[in-house]
DNA sequence: TTGAAAGCGCTAACAA
DNA sequence: TTGTTAGCGCTTTCAA
């Protein structure tokens, strides 16, 4: 199994017709259409082809002249260490690479990390179209891949006019999760959000950042927990907002610790994702707090380590995400306008959520 | 921000010159040269451009004439599920992706699982060359991606003449691990393997498969370990081996059942994957067996959950792994000849492995 | 069943 | 600074 000399492509389709004494044509249909030609025929050919070393049709003039690049563009502007690490990405990343699969495509992961300005891979990326995964409303990839005359789809996030998405129904899912706290009894409650913009913001968190976030999955989710507490009557205003850029476990804790030590009457911190509600619940250990009896702790995304720990989280499909996504671009020919898909979710109650410990009425019996 | 019709491309680099009454090289240099041209001509060509919904230069008309594709493609036999699952293998993808993204290409994922034998995906793929990460010998998909004139740089498996390389030094490794069971005692020994081929095989392995494995690393390993014991006294062909095709936790459990079944007298499991281990432990709980004090157990990979677990295991750095395939690709053209990068690994001694509970001489102070 | 002609959309010498 | 010329390697009508 030795090799010939590496990046040779002497031989083009034109060479080995011009050696065999037939045409282009004949020579294509040998690769593409073999029933275009005598059984016999073609076998020459695909021996000479051996014989001169000719690899088959160049795969990049093929798609030239076909215009279908046979790949799918991933869009992925998180920081790629943090995407593999983090389980729910890692789960849509799995979903679409199976949907490609399926449909025999390549996936194509784009070189763009939010540090990259550099828009160019985006334009350099041959692929028939474009899945965007959680990116904010102003990243200027995102920007470059609408420009692209190819068809895009955004998982999560920006909400953009006439661009198909899918995603779950945050809003709802959160509301439901606040609506189970305050049934719980609790008041005072604090946020552990991700970055909500580009820029770096490890801290508290003003009600006009809130209401612009560049990201709009946080943003909605803030929203709606606005909305379910001041319903309960809680006054907004006073709850407290803190801010992490980098998703995992360590800011997690580092976040709830700023929190907690601003805010120590809270009895309730809700993160925006089971990473920064696993390092919150390690902060809670660190100071002595018990999970569920002096701190109550929820997430959102229900990945299977918070499963294992019996976070009280949102579940969401992740894996289909990814390959929902992957089937609605690669059938986007046959429709006709965007298309929005929402996935379903579950409120996934566990052990880490419990009534508020200065709530001295008995909660069970009363 | 509402889009027009998607797949328009109606304007191209020509009819944009001839708009503008330039040429189409003027055109091309506003793009990819703008040094080569009056600022202010550049300017008009780029609003002239927008204004004709014109996305710049078509990728794969670029690719097909500068002979850059501006992408590395990953193949990957494996079920998709499966490599995103295993630790191991999302490090090692995550590495190459760093790498990929250092030099801002993109990387392609190629559509190929085990049961699809179909090899067009490889020679559709527009790439300037090819990562292999663990594939048998006989893989199909291999004998494709060596045929296209492109480098390729094979991960851990197969080992080809004059095909650059990047791994462990599997041998040296599990040697260590087998002196360190037998100068604890161990003598009575088992093995789970992963696969040894492309066909199912999911029971004890004969000296015959063992030898003529289609997996290198596999083999290789077996081999190391059947030298080992042998060194120690003890007969390798009275060793059972059993082999599991799914590389999975209850996998694991399940040949560890059967191998426990048939053998209750071996003391110590070795495993040649963490993810099998971990498997062997819960069938070791299961049936009532104490980790390490009844069965010792072993593994090889070194993934985060194992050192939670505190399990004896070979540590290798599978990041690195990828990061290293990545750059070798990239740099070859420098190269002549081909290359073999081995990296080091670490016996990392656990809390799974111990003197056999048969062995009633102190082990200590003896 | 095979071939001739016409590009797909672009870049890179080289010349002006 | 801009334009002319010549393909990159392939597929695809259409005609023979």
């Amino acid at each position: 199994m030795g090799r010939p000399i590496r990046t040779r492509r002497q031989a083009t389709l034109a060479s080995l017709a011009a050696e065999l004494g037939v045409s282009r044509t004949t020579v294509s249909n040998a690769y593409n259409r073999p029933d275009q030609l005598s059984p016999e025929l073609r076998r020459r050919i695909l021996e000479t082809a051996r014989r001169l070393g000719y690899p088959g049709p160049d795969p990049v003039a093929r798609s030239l002249r076909t215009r279908k690049a046979g790949a799918v563009g991933l869009l992925l502007t998180e920081n790629l260490s943090y995407a593999f690490r983090d389980p729910a990405a890692v789960g849509v990343l799995e979903g679409l690479a199976l949907a490609c699969e399926d449909a025999g495509v390549g996936l194509h992961l784009v070189p763009a990390s939010p540090g990259r300005e550099d828009v160019a891979a985006v334009h350099r990326a041959g692929v028939d179209g474009f899945v965007v995964y959680s990116v904010p409303d102003d990243d200027p990839h995102l920007a470059a891949v609408l420009e692209r005359p190819v068809p895009t789809v955004i998982i999560d996030q920006p909400r953009i006019e006439g661009v198909d998405r899918v995603g779950p129904d945050d809003a709802a899912a959160v509301t439901r999760l606040a609506e189970h706290l305050v049934s719980l009894g609790h008041r005072q409650v604090g946020v552990l959000c991700m970055r909500l913009a580009r820029e770096r913001n490890d801290d508290f968190v003003t009600a006009q950042r809130q209401s612009s976030a560049h990201f709009h999955v946080q943003r909605i989710r803030l929203e709606a927990l606005a909305t379910a507490f001041s319903a309960a009557g809680v006054d907004w205003a006073t709850v407290p907002v803190v801010e992490r850029f980098d998703h995992t476990v360590d800011d997690g804790a580092s976040g709830a610790r700023q929190l907690l030590d601003a805010y120590p009457q809270v009895t309730a911190v809700i993160c925006t994702s089971d990473i920064l509600a696993i390092g919150a619940m390690a902060e809670a250990e660190r100071r002595g707090l018990r999970v569920p009896l002096d701190l109550t702790v929820t997430g959102f995304d229900g990945i299977a380590e918070a499963e294992r720990l019996g976070l009280t989280t949102v579940h969401q499909p992740v894996l289909e995400k990814g390959k929902v996504a992957g089937r609605l671009l690669l059938g986007s020919a046959e429709r006709v306008g965007p298309k929005v898909i929402t996935l379903p979710t579950e409120l996934r109650i566990g052990r880490t959520s419990a009534p508020p410990r200065t709530v001295e009425e008995p909660w069970f019996g009363g």
